[in-house]
DNA sequence: GCCAAACTGTCATACAATGACACTTGTCGT
DNA sequence: ACGACAAGTGTCATTGTATGACAGTTTGGC
């Protein structure tokens, strides 16, 4: 292995490239994120063990967790992505436009943006996450739990766009919270749907739940025509 | 050990008196929660091991996971009673009022029993519960995958109210996740209050966070009186 | 080329959780 | 009262997740 590569300099040129050492890192990420999800994809989330997919890319099982914290976190590497964008997209909205607003357009953009795989990710992978979050409880806690952490730092930027204290104000709490209400109402019935009808955009159902939630779901009882 | 017990019959008198062995796993599982709970005030959630707990009621660790399928289990008891009594209270609400309606009265009444201890376990126990999820990331994960659970028969039950079918219709869904997302934005804001101002009743800040969904969310963002 | 830092593998260990099997105890019929 | 059967429990073994310690290797900077 000489320098045969066209981008050795011997004299560090560019002190931001990252170097050979990080960029070898990176490879045994994605590696170990492609691996691990051929196998959930192959035998589910709990049936495949570290160890499984530590030997697909040839590293030891100590090293998977130098990687990644827990076999639930290489999963939730896509929800992760997707509350980074969510959070600059938030900021990015115009101040005019109302909390709930801008946190609608915000999520539904980031989630659109997913579905044509914008984000760095295939948007297979995001479905394949959903999918076998309804065959792994411990699949579904750590997605819960990973949203939940988000939505507590989700509160505090709201609080301050509506410059309000969320140590006394619920209103942020609330507002922040309802982005995974959104998300999780509408992942249910997705989910549902494809069982009868189909498949239907992730993307159109959020956006169907604010617009019922913004409407402030005064919906009757039956009306007991029977 | 001879009959010297007075309520000893020889004719089986009522068949639906629980026998000795019943009453003796009740015992056993009593004694195992009360010992977790001990230990997990003590020591916290995670530094608490299922020998421990085991060993302090003088049974195999084994024994434990006969009584509860995980160490998060022991600690959720209280969640699942307080679920089943909601679904009672859903079902007993009158059939004109409106399905968000029935639903925040429903929740924020069984909130105000088990806060008086009137339903069947002491209300200590459940602040306690709610301390240790600050604490531990694992007992966190447990309790949102179990109200998860929940949510989606509460969604069966919502939507049989509003005579629809939970496969087209998103909003049984969003109904059902608001009652999560009350709950959960209120726990949040209790928790940060409590380390400025001091202790707030969990049942009102639910019933203000409903109040705060059905008014439709529509907060601006900050005037921006620089 | 050399040194220090970063990365990795190989132990060892702790804990959660489950299956298998034997043993004890409660329940029920006679 | 006795015995058969079922339920409950303990012991042992095993799998899998996760972490700490330590030594060996690779990489980057000098």
């Amino acid at each position: 292995m000489t320098a045969t590569a066209p981008e050795a300099d011997p004299a560090g040129r560019d002190p931001q490239a990252p170097g050979r050492r990080e960029r070898k890192k990176q490879r045994t990420r994605e590696a170990l994120i492609d691996a691990a999800f051929e196998l959930f994809a192959e035998k589910g989330f709990d049936a495949t063990t570290v160890e499984e997919i530590a030997d697909a890319v040839d590293v030891s099982s100590r090293t998977f967790f130098r990687y990644f914290a827990s076999k639930e976190d290489v999963a939730l590497t896509f929800q992760e992505e997707q509350f980074h964008a969510l959070v600059s997209a938030l900021a990015a909205r115009p101040p005019e436009e109302p909390v709930i607003t801008a946190m609608r357009r915000a999520i539904v953009g980031i989630m659109r943006a997913a579905e044509r795989g914008e984000l760095g990710f295939a948007p297979e992978r995001f479905d394949c996450m959903m999918m076998l979050m309804q065959d792994s409880n411990s699949l579904l806690a750590g997605s819960l739990e990973h949203a939940q952490k988000k939505q507590t730092m989700l509160t505090r930027v709201i609080a301050c766009r509506m410059g309000v204290d969320p140590a006394v104000d619920l209103r942020p709490h609330v507002v922040a919270a309802t982005a995974n209400c959104a998300f999780r109402a509408s992942a249910d019935m997705v989910q549902e749907y494809r069982d009868t009808c189909g498949d239907i955009p992730l993307s159109e159902a959020v956006d169907q739940a604010f617009a019922i939630l913004e409407g402030g779901l005064n919906f009757p009882s039956v009306p007991r025509g029977d």
